[in-house]
DNA sequence: CTGTTAGCGCTTTCAC
DNA sequence: GTGAAAGCGCTAACAG
């Protein structure tokens, strides 16, 4: 591989010439050496090394994610795509994405071993929760970071989110239009931010409509195809009367778990009852019936983090410290006019 | 943060002394002074800049892989985890994955732009087919790569594949011992060398079991669930009695179009037609009935490209320039004894 | 055993 | 305008 000392001889001039040719430092090179210098670079088919610029530089234009652990139970399409548009959006602006991983349950020593070997220059975490180690972590070494999703609202980051509240918001007004009163959700546990913020859109929701919220519609589970099909369960407890027409889950998943455990007990999703999950996961089209659900704005979320990021590491202030994105409602054949 | 410098200083030594300590040159340095050194590198907390290292070592220790552009209504579930393991397995051998992606249909100044600026010090490649460009221009460049498939098999270069073939062998195998003997193929095009390995796994059992190939049995289409149900949709076509009564699919999402198309026409998957997929994508063991399918063996993979990567790098002919990983196979509900 | 020093490839200050 | 030279943080040849 050519280096600069090799134009810099070729081209007959010093290599801070070199150099100055390719910063664009333009008042410190006439425009004929420039254009030498230029046809040098072609000619010899030179690019500058990036190691060595950067070494200059302190920087590594690399930006940390964590890739996430899913157990062969579950599912995270939209994580696994969404890395794609990160280092779609990164690349644009002339980064690239490293990717690691971490012992599920201690995550802190991998980062702590990038920041320390100065491998990165910022790190993008996403499937943030509630008081994260991570965000606390990356706040205490106030090393550059951006997340993709929210955390203890007392703390000062930069975060960018899907707007959960108002996806599933929309969602139960869509099942309201369609005739349903008896809207039931299969909800996260208390812990998960996240869930909370798409439960409260599905309170508002109700309350505008002057519905009663009854509790037994509110059950909790976990992000897992069992915690769909236990929710359902519950609800066929329920007396007849009081059965819901409707459910929203809080994940594509946990919405298939209720449609499975539908089918088992005789009911047509889509039908005796409807049925919106969250995600749009890639095989959630294809289901039957495809499924109804909430599509999280993956691709702006990466390009908003990337731009934020970019704020950061140039140490300005964020104009906007943090960004909550709409969420796309895709209407599919699992939801249906009231029946019962 | 520290560097080596202030470590020296701090420990009364030279730099080249801590270098020593640090590359573990033992002999250059007695136990004495090698302790008070680390206890100074413990004390100050000093890690080494990596960047400074890789450009005096001229490396990296980076690994590019080029993410797949999913259009959204397929899937490639595989593909999304193969990426984790692949860098769990990097990051065991001390190198991290840079991930990066190009325009769909023109990959190379992607990988061209990584070798110029030496960004990476090899590439793994996924999803190769026949003729594949970029092994083609890596190997002009002589640059380290691996690959995750096979290609040309002129071409001399180090992969490691899912042996597809006895993976559908297998599964064939299977449904013969259910008792089917009508057995149809939703293959891939021509072109496919994937999927011309599984397909001639599919031929093999056949043959062995001797039965006879009906060409009308054999039905190419893309990878989509489009293409399953036509493959359905032109099985149904045949007289009644030629109609299949078990399918294998090429992917899972070809086996999900078959199903789906099975369902529309009154056909009762694991009754009257079983399927057989291919993948064990997340979703297909929560689908109704679960799939049926040949599991690729992902982990090993990731682990076996990085292990033959190590060896390309130091420049040695690894052991086995190519391997060849079985598959698993998952036997879920959607298939059954024949019936009709 | 330990230290001095050159140099990896580049940017930038400073002198001409 | 241009070039000499220092230096980013580290490794390793060489001298002592």
């Amino acid at each position: 591989m050519p280096t600069i000392k090799d134009v810099a001889r070729e081209a007959g001039v010093s290599i801070a010439t070199v150099s100055y040719v390719l910063n664009n430092k333009e008042a410190f090179v006439s425009a004929e050496t420039r254009r030498q210098v230029l046809e040098t670079i072609e000619r010899i088919g030179y690019t500058p090394n990036v190691t060595a610029r950067n070494l200059k530089a302190s920087q590594t234009r690399l930006i940390g994610y964590a890739w996430h652990e899913v157990p062969h139970n579950q599912v995270n399409s939209v994580l696994d795509r969404f890395t794609y548009y990160l280092a779609q959006a990164a690349e644009a602006a002339g980064y690239h994405v490293l990717t690691f991983t971490h012992a599920q349950h201690d995550p802190l020593p991998a980062y702590q071993e990038l920041i320390n070997t100065q491998r990165v220059d910022a790190f993008v975490l996403s499937g943030t929760n509630a008081d994260d180690p991570r965000i606390r972590f990356l706040m205490d070494e106030n090393f550059p970071f951006v997340c993709f999703g929210r955390s203890n609202p007392e703390w000062n980051f930069y975060w960018v989110d899907t707007d959960g509240e108002q996806g599933v918001y929309e969602a139960v007004n869509y099942l309201i239009g369609l005739g349903h009163r008896q809207i039931a959700v299969a909800a996260w546990p208390e812990q998960s931010i996240t869930g909370n913020f798409r439960l409260a859109g599905y309170f508002r929701a109700l309350r505008e409509a002057g519905i009663d919220i009854s509790p037994d519609y509110v059950v909790r589970g976990e992000h897992s195809e069992q915690a769909g099909r236990e929710a359902l369960a519950s609800w066929c407890r329920l007396p007849r009367r009081e059965q819901p027409t409707a459910v929203v889950a809080m994940s594509d998943l946990v919405a298939i778990g209720v449609m499975n455990e539908a089918e088992t007990r005789g009911l047509v999703v889509g039908e005796s009852l409807s049925v919106i999950g969250f995600d749009d996961a890639p095989m959630s089209q294809y289901l039957r019936p495809a499924l109804t659900t909430i599509q999280q704005p993956i691709v702006e979320i990466g390009q908003a983090l990337i731009e934020m990021l970019q704020a950061v590491l140039k140490k300005e202030q964020p104009e906007i410290p943090n960004l909550l994105i709409p969420t796309r409602f895709i209407r599919r054949a699992s939801c249906g006019f009231i029946v019962r």
